[in-house]
Formats: C-alpha cells, sequence, structure tokens
DNA sequence: GCAATATACTAGGACATCCAAGGGTTTGGA
DNA sequence: TCCAAACCCTTGGATGTCCTAGTATATTGC
C-alpha cells in the first residue's frame, strides 16, 4: 500500500475484460471493483481513527445507532435490522462492547424474549467523542466533491433500494 | 436481512447528523455509509457465485490477474501491490489455491527472493468458468443505470487516485 | 567483503461473519 | 385450554481477513 502504482489497475482489469470478449459488462465489472475497494479504504480510514477509543467501526455503528434511539436503549432485533448485520454479529458486538462498560443488557418490559441493549453515561459519552473526530477526519475530509456526494447517495440509494435493503 | 425495512436506514441517519449539529458533514456521511454498506451487498452476491467453484473473492482476483498475466505467471510481491493487499494475504491466498491445484509457486529465473505465482491449466479454466458466471450473474445484473455506471467510474477513479492507489 | 535492504514464510492473535443447534418465550389456532 | 409453531437470543464451531512480529535467505550498495 506504500508506494501509488504507476497505473490504475482496475482501468487495466476494465481494459482486459474488453479484450476477451467481456465489452459488455466491462464497465460494471470496474464500477463494482472500483467500490470494493473505494470500501477497503474507507475502512482503513475510520477503523484507524476508532482504534484510540477501543472501538472497531461495526461497534461504532452499533454505539451511534443507540445514541439516537428514544432512551438509549434498543432491542436486539431491532439493531440487527437497522445495521443489517446478523444478530450472532450483534450479540458478539455486544458483548465487547459491555465488556467495556459502554453498553448494557436489560430485560424487555413486556416481552420476555427480547432483551434490550442499553446505552451507558460512558458509552454515551465515547460515542459522542468518537464521532467528533470521525466527522473531522473521515467524513469532512472524504475527497469526494459536493455534487459527487449527491450524485453517490442517489446512485447507491436506488441500488439498495432494488437490492431489498428497504422500500422507502 | 429477510424484509426490506419501512425506511432507509442511512437517510434516517443522515436526518439525525443535521439534527445534532453537523449538517455540514451529513452528506458524505451518508455517501460512505452507503459505499459500506452497498460493498456488503455485492460482496455476498460474488462469494455466492463464487462459493460452488470452492473459490472467494480474494482468491478468484488473483487467479484473475494471474490470468491475464504474461505465461500466467507473477511474482507474490507484484500480486500484493496490484490487488492492493497485505503480503500475508497472498501468502495465505496462494497457500489455499495451491492446495486445490490451481496455483503453484516456483522460483524466480534470476531474483532468487521472489518466488512466482504460476496459474495451473485447472487453475486457468476454473478461472475461465468463474468469470463467465460472475459476468452474466453480477456485472451483467449489477442494478446500476448505464451513465450511473459512469458516474461511478469517474467518482470512484478520482478518489483512488487521491488516496494513493495511482499516479496515472 | 560487509552492512543495509528486500522478499517471503511462519506463528500468533484480533476481529467480523456465518451456520447449526438449543433453550426460553410468546402467539395463535385447534 | 393446550400445544405446536414462531420468535428471540446465545453458544460453539468454522471461515476468512488482516496485522504484528520474528526468521531465513538473497540481493544490492558502500
Amino acid at each position: 500500500m506504500g508506494t501509488p502504482l504507476p497505473r490504475d489497475p482496475i482501468a487495466d482489469a476494465r481494459l482486459n475484460w474488453e479484450r476477451h470478449g467481456w465489452a459488455d459488462v466491462a464497465a460494471p465489472m470496474a464500477a463494482i471493483t472500483a467500490i470494493m475497494r473505494t470500501q477497503q479504504i474507507l475502512l482503513a480510514r475510520i477503523e484507524g481513527v476508532l482504534k484510540p477509543f477501543g472501538l472497531t467501526f461495526a461497534r461504532y455503528e452499533l454505539l451511534a445507532l443507540l445514541s439516537f434511539a428514544r432512551g438509549g436503549a434498543l432491542p436486539m432485533n431491532k439493531a440487527s435490522a437497522l445495521l443489517q448485520v446478523h444478530p450472532t454479529s450483534v450479540t458478539n458486538a455486544v458483548d465487547r462492547l459491555q465488556g467495556a462498560g459502554l453498553v448494557l443488557r436489560s430485560p424487555h418490559p413486556t416481552d420476555g424474549r427480547t432483551t434490550l441493549i442499553e446505552l451507558t453515561p460512558e458509552g454515551r459519552t465515547l460515542a459522542k467523542r468518537a464521532t467528533a473526530v470521525l466527522n473531522s477526519e473521515v467524513f469532512g475530509q472524504s475527497g469526494f466533491a459536493g455534487q459527487d456526494v449527491d450524485q453517490l447517495i442517489r446512485i447507491l440509494g436506488t441500488f439498495r433500494r432494488n437490492a431489498g435493503d428497504f422500500s422507502d
């Protein structure tokens, strides 16, 4: 990851696709590969910022979600659905966040099956501090032009809707 | 991941950002979060297609890269640089591909330090078959409009260049 | 020739994800 | 009312990726 490459490897892959008779899907292949690589770059930046807080991206997302929930609490299955992750991943994340004293489990008042995840004061403080750094170090310096941000939100929003993420 | 949500969770997060006084970075936050989620969806599709072939995305990428290299061989460090992954990840991928008989290691003719990864005939065949299915099942049905594909390639290409991926 | 550099492997650990299975709880139809 | 089906969470096991060393070997530069 040190030195920049002399050429764009994704543009090269696209040329290879076209040369091998797959010109009809070369462009979407390049777009999808670019999304994969961009995600990798962004994730590295985000995790670099979160590391000093002892958080990973998955755990930060859960913390941030709770900080916006009324009462700072949410059922596990709600969190799983909203974050679009497997229930066992939520269990794993809550285990670690609870170990760090950032959240706690409490029984649901009416439904004995579900458990609530609740933000502790420490969790709320840490979420706020981590968000502040994330805002200034990552989101505030995304490297995307303003118009391109709008384009991305529109294009990826359509994609996610078609993929069945939401029916909005 | 079953039922679509009634509302777009990323749009909701953007509203929450704006309500908490972070309106200036709410849009890039939404764009970046959308990239993360889109990558997740695409990766699931890709790995679903590759699973019957006994391949993961990382291993397929290496196989595809080799299939385009002259002689079907490439030094480990070249592959690491072109795929933008950690050298130990390449070692890991090669171990498994070699175990499956898809690639083999051979000494570099002039530089005794470097080892070449070489595609076997089986590896070349499998790469071709996997690519065919990937083209028809994923890239050919990406769900992106033609113009949006061009936008993505442009926007993400600029981003990757600025991030230091290449100096093209 | 000798010291720095480069390359690849090994070992160990952290992390996220998924799957299958199981126990407790609620719901709803017979 | 009662029992089967559905729901919720957890556990244990398995994959897969990435990272940080440390080691051995080979090359390059002084």
